[in-house]
DNA sequence: AGTAAATTACGCACCTTTTTGTAACCACGA
DNA sequence: TCGTGGTTACAAAAAGGTGCGTAATTTACT
């Protein structure tokens, strides 16, 4: 993904929180400080390769920052800015508008949808 | 993108508007209805299989409707589903939010970002 | 009148590009 | 030697592009 430059912030911002790994990081941040194992640990299929890619984009894109300490093992702890924390809501947002519109779609699911309208 | 079962929502949307082209077709679909051609000429770089395949894929999402008319050279025309309506205002917030936040991003833009810290 | 070509919205096969995974390596100190 | 938080190189997988084929009918040319 070249920083293609888009005259669109739609695009922009679907450039940093697109994929699989943003909205899980955010999410698991969310939660508090967390450190790189953490984040290993809170999600288990991500690699080391990938998580270390994805959070520099989210601190590129200032929804993360990261704290580097000096010491032993290193230590590094990574938080959500201000700005991704207004960023949370808005994915919310999302989520609950795609469990709104549930009906519509065909899933094999087993959970039975109760739908009013 | 595999449809790897995710118990979060906001996974599920992500794997649906993920990506360069969702969030374009879904602006160029909410100025009306649009022809597969239509949609081509207004975003020139999407491939005509990249184009199906998205327009499916919204489709699957509930989305986009795809209505197609019996004729000489065949007509499908396109168009946002209530859903896919609601959709919109989301995309937009997302927008703004990172309009917002631009003050702390790091771009070559000729924009000069001032910075206290 | 007869033939050729264009049109629309794709599907399919092949090939290239991009993304992601894997494994090895780094420094440091317990 | 292990654990920390990485980087790098190479390999595998996934995503995306290109071009051809298709239907049925109009239009264009001769």
């Amino acid at each position: 993904m070249k920083d293609l430059v888009s005259r669109c912030p739609i695009e922009e911002v679907m450039q940093v929180i697109s994929g699989r790994w943003p909205s899980l990081l955010i999410y698991y941040l969310k939660q508090g400080t967390k450190r790189f194992s953490d984040l290993r640990r809170d999600n288990p299929t991500i690699s080391h390769k990938m998580l270390t890619l994805e959070l520099r984009k989210l601190e590129d894109a200032g929804i993360v920052e990261r704290s580097e300490f000096e010491g032993y093992p290193l230590r590094v702890e990574y938080d959500l800015t201000p700005a991704g924390l207004k960023l949370v809501p808005l994915l919310d947002a999302l989520g609950s508008w795609w469990d709104a519109t549930a009906a519509g779609r065909s899933r094999g699911s087993t959970l039975p949808v109760e739908v009013t309208e």
